[in-house]
RNA sequence: GGAGAGAUGGCAGAGUGGUCGAAUGCGGCGGUCUUGAAAACCGUUGUACCGCGAGGUACCGGGGGUUCGAAUCCCUCUCUCUCCGCCA
């Protein structure tokens, strides 16, 4: 969320760039204005009495110590008036102070300069390509295919045991899933990060935390009898390691990785979009995740950016990487580059990673903070998380990208993890 | 699931109605000493908000109450720990 001394010293500029996320924030900006006056006025009033209040009490100790009995008396009956106010403008305090948090939980976070003006996902920008798109010619089968010709995947077998969008992973199917999660966890130890296994379930305070309470708690299924939510994404436990805590300077930035699996309700989801590993209620995810210095979160993002591109690149997969426009960003982002691989049976892309700074936005809900050397006060955090990679999509490319007569040909780089490098 | 105990500053741990934002120890930071380090000694060491400032306010798990005054008493919720039971 966005500071309330943020939104006060710009105010214009909040609502000119929020545009560009298709959000018009005058109203609340406005609202936000008035309220926050109005809450510092009645701050300093209520403190003003609060401090009399301090003072006359204090008074009366040391007159009932002195045995001064009816001069203590005497004092108690001022107090009265003293005290039916200060509960008065406590209330009217607490009242203007949560109508500002409702307010404030609303404005989704600023896009940085360089998104791009837009509505949809037409309107995102590629910025860079690679990779082969491969020929397959007539006969190419997309991936459901595929996995039921191998016994790779039983999506009837999920529908029995749960529901829809809930696959059962079979033979050489659950293997590749182990193989490309090992293979991803390797690969970000490698690059300097450290593996974390979270728990799968969080309660209120860490769904606030990342941004996915209030508003959007339509998308985790919730465990109504203890209050829990099923985890969207790794980054919510991981992020929310970081809730309420105050790290030196000098430990940034810091980089962690997890993999969790990933649950989804997906509401309102249908048709091509949801066929096949398309679209899940519940998946594998390796997430990256770090904590950066502001003045370093977008060279920190650039290179989050390379690191999943060298996953791509090694899996061998035509891929694409956009930026997002602001009508297409999340709430939560500042920035956010999508990742898209080529299914060549389906020809289209899909995503298959999406790598966003959030700047201070989910630091503010966090509180959290870090400490420049020497420096008294803390100073608020940037947050960056990026999927490297989510599985289904990649296993969806795989299989139909690398279809042969002869079965499917396996990335030289997931061999050692296979142990094949041909599924048959 | 049953029974009990507890939640205090970075950590440990006192405080059971009044100058308590909170003893003490450890840790951290600064200094003295030392060729350097250790030890010892001295000092310092929470966060947020309001205020131009002086300064003020709040916070001892959350919420409510009693009282002139609450870390301390009462109610309530949450969480943690221990033992028993069950169990991967």
């Amino acid at each position: 969320m966005l500071s309330l001394k943020f939104i006060q010293e710009n105010p214009d500029w909040v609502v000119e760039r929020l545009a560009v996320k298709e959000f018009d924030a005058r109203e609340i900006v406005d609202q936000v204005l008035e309220l926050y006056r109005k809450r510092n006025e009645t701050q300093n009033k209520v403190d003003l009495r609060k401090a009399e209040m301090n003072k006359l009490s204090k008074e009366i100790g040391m007159l009932f110590k002195s045995g001064k009995t009816d001069e203590a008396n005497t004092a108690k009956a001022r107090t009265a008036e003293l005290k039916e106010s200060i509960k008065e403008m406590d209330q009217e305090f607490d009242r203007i102070d949560e109508e500002l948090m409702e307010l404030q939980v609303q404005l989704p976070n600023i896009p940085s300069e360089l998104v791009p003006a837009g509505k949809t996902a037409e309107d995102n920008l590629v910025v860079d390509e690679g990779g082969v798109k491969p020929e397959l010619g007539e006969n190419a089968k997309p991936h459901w295919e595929l996995a039921e010709q191998y016994d790779l995947i039983n999506f009837e077998l999920g529908v029995k045991i749960t529901g829809a969008g809930f696959p059962v992973y079979k033979g050489w199917g659950a293997r590749l899933q182990r193989a490309l999660i090992n293979f991803f966890l390797d690969q970000a130890r490698e690059n300097g990060f450290t593996e974390v296994q979270p728990p799968y379930v969080v309660n209120e305070a860490s769904g606030f935390g990342t941004g996915q309470l209030p508003d959007k708690e339509g998308q985790m299924y919730h465990a109504t009898a203890d209050n829990l939510y099923l985890i969207p994404t790794a980054e919510v436990p991981v992020t929310n390691i970081f809730r309420d805590v105050i790290v030196d300077a000098k430990e940034l930035p810091i980089k962690y990785t997890a993999y969790s699996a990933c649950f989804r309700r997906e509401a309102g989801s249908y048709g091509k979009d949801v066929r096949g590993l398309n679209r899940l209620h519940q998946f594998d995810k390796v997430e990256i995740v770090q904590v950066a210095h502001p003045d370093k979160s977008y060279e920190v993002l650039d290179g989050m950016v390379s690191y999943v591109k060298s996953l791509v690149e090694k899996l061998e997969l035509p891929f694409r990487i956009v930026r997002l426009c602001g009508g297409d960003m999340s709430f939560t982002s500042a920035l956010t580059y999508d990742f898209e691989v080529w299914s060549a049976a389906q020809e289209r892309w899909l995503e298959v990673s999406s790598v966003s700074n959030f700047e201070s936005f989910q630091a503010n809900r966090l509180k959290l903070r870090f400490r420049e050397e020497g420096q008294k006060k803390p100073q608020v955090a940037h947050t960056l998380n990026g999927s490297a990679l989510a599985l289904p999509r990649i296993v969806a490319a795989l299989l139909e990208n690398n279809q042969t007569a002869e079965g499917i040909r396996v990335p030289k780089v997931l061999v050692p993890y296979m142990g094949t490098e041909i599924i048959n």
